[in-house]
DNA sequence: CTAGCCTTGACT
DNA sequence: AGTCAAGGCTAG
């Protein structure tokens, strides 16, 4: 029987999965935070979560010349001190993005003039940058313009604020834009952003007690009772048909959300202290994000066990997909492990077009930028949100979207039957595309282009996980 | 498009 | 008046 461990959820697991995963990964984390390498931005945005910090105890000259102050969490030009790092000495270290000099804070960190250039430009002409070789290229002083989706990528991943960048153009004064006191993303540099991802990954692939879940045959447990057929469907690929006759299992039915509401919350086991405050389950609650403060790690395990029943779901969806039956059992498992984290927040984004401004992460409960801010969680909000924009902006249908769902983003194994597959699934989309917005031949292309944008915000999401399920 | 330098303007 | 983080300008 072939078992499979990490990510999926278990009516046997003890922990939530989710959680675990991001536990596993909080080791790597935490020892390089006592460790030497970490950038000075972090050392210093961590500082500055802590109202308690004064001065710098060393750096008298500049800790006296800087007030210390930051009333109303706004950004203002005199920006906490702290122990040991000057302001002078952070002026003095290596842009976190490229190296190079750093000029001053712009727009949320200490950079340098080219990338705070680079990012104005980027974000005020509304670029669209998308990396031609797996996203992962170095950003360096000499290498910055070579691809400007990485280096904004990693703007934003140092912790550059896209709010900072005034829509009215208004020049000169003070910004008053909030700052997120989150964690800045622990990774400082490429090599350690690899090696977490693949820890990531192999973690979940590794036999871990308590966390395995059996992949039974196909068929077994799912009842395919609300198989419906969308109107209008003329002119559907079939395969694009076939897929869209599963879909139904992403949704709650009745059943299971009675079910839900009556059981309170979803964990019997051991995710009291983690739900107490909460008095309906996650999925259900309306508006359990008011009043949560900036570190909420209720609030993140409640995240975690939304997305661990929703793994459920797409353990079942899986198995049912028609294009799945033809995979082996073992590609099928790499295949999810590799892009659980997309279907997650593809769904949720897809959701939420209808919402602008506003991320539906479960039924009823919707998530703005601004409480997302309070809760450290912007980074990986931000993101969802423009993604979600272009899909908005690209008008991408219902069709179109599960079929997005099942190309594959991730690294798959060399197996031939998955390349077909997929193949199969590109196919489908783009005949879809072209029949039915023949006024917008680029519109495949486009849809495909946003696929790396997905795996960089489920990049930021993870890592956000990773650093606040730590308390 | 890039990046260095310039202008603005709220705040101290 | 000085500071500094916004936006603007423009050679290369």
């Amino acid at each position: 029987m072939p078992t499979l461990s990490g990510p999926f959820p278990s009516p046997h697991s003890t922990f939530h999965p989710s959680l675990n995963v991001a536990f596993r990964l909080q080791g790597r984390y935490m020892h390089s935070i006592h460790g030497s390498p970490l950038h000075h931005n972090i050392l210093y945005r961590s500082l500055q979560e802590d109202p308690g910090v004064q001065y710098a105890a060393g750096g008298e000259h500049d800790a006296l010349d800087e007030p210390c102050e930051d009333k109303a969490g706004l950004l203002h030009a005199s920006l906490p001190a702290q122990p040991g790092i000057s302001r002078q000495q952070l002026i003095n270290s290596p842009c976190p993005i490229c190296g190079d000099k750093i000029s001053g804070f712009h727009y949320g960190i200490f950079s340098c003039e080219s990338c705070k250039g680079f990012f104005k430009r980027t974000v005020q002409n509304r670029k669209n940058y998308v990396c031609l070789r797996g996203a992962q290229c170095p950003v360096t002083v000499a290498t910055r313009k070579k691809c400007p989706a990485c280096r904004f990528d990693k703007c934003l991943q140092c912790g550059m604020k896209l709010e900072a960048i005034r829509e009215d153009r208004t020049r000169g004064g003070r910004s008053t834009y909030q700052c997120s006191y989150s964690l800045p993303p622990p990774l400082t540099n490429h090599a350690e952003l690899r090696a977490s991802s693949s820890d990531l990954r192999q973690g979940m692939g590794e036999p871990h007690p308590g966390l395995t879940v059996k992949l039974e045959p196909p068929d077994s447990g799912v009842p395919h009772h609300r198989r419906t057929t969308m109107p209008g469907s003329k002119g559907v690929p079939p395969l694009l048909q076939e897929i869209m006759d599963v879909e139904h299992l992403w949704h709650y039915n009745e059943m299971e959300l009675n079910k839900l509401s009556t059981e309170g919350h979803l964990g019997k086991e051991g995710s009291s202290g983690a739900m107490h405050n909460l008095s309906t389950h996650p999925l259900l609650a309306g508006t359990a994000l008011a009043g949560s403060t900036e570190t909420n790690p209720d609030f993140v395990a409640n995240l975690c066990n939304i997305a661990d029943h929703r793994l459920y779901k797409i353990v079942k969806w899986c198995k049912s997909l028609p294009l799945f039956k033809n995979i082996s059992i073992d590609d099928q498992i790499c295949l999810l492990i590799n892009s659980w984290c997309e279907l997650l927040l593809f769904s949720c984004c897809f959701r939420s077009m209808s919402t602008p401004g506003e991320i539906r992460i479960s039924l009823g409960k919707s998530i703005n930028l601004a409480q997302a801010r309070e809760m450290g969680m912007q980074a990986c909000i931000e993101r969802m949100l423009n993604f979600t924009e272009q899909l908005r902006r690209l008008r991408v249908d219902e069709y179109e979207y599960i079929a997005m769902k099942v190309i594959p983003s991730s690294h798959v194994r060399e197996a031939e039957k998955v390349r077909v597959s997929q193949e199969k699934a590109l196919k489908a989309l783009q005949d879809y595309t072209l029949s039915h917005y023949p006024e917008s031949p680029a519109k495949f292309g486009e849809l495909l282009l946003r696929i790396p944008e997905l795996q960089r915000t489920c990049q930021v999401g993870k890592e956000m996980l990773t650093i606040k399920s730590k308390d």
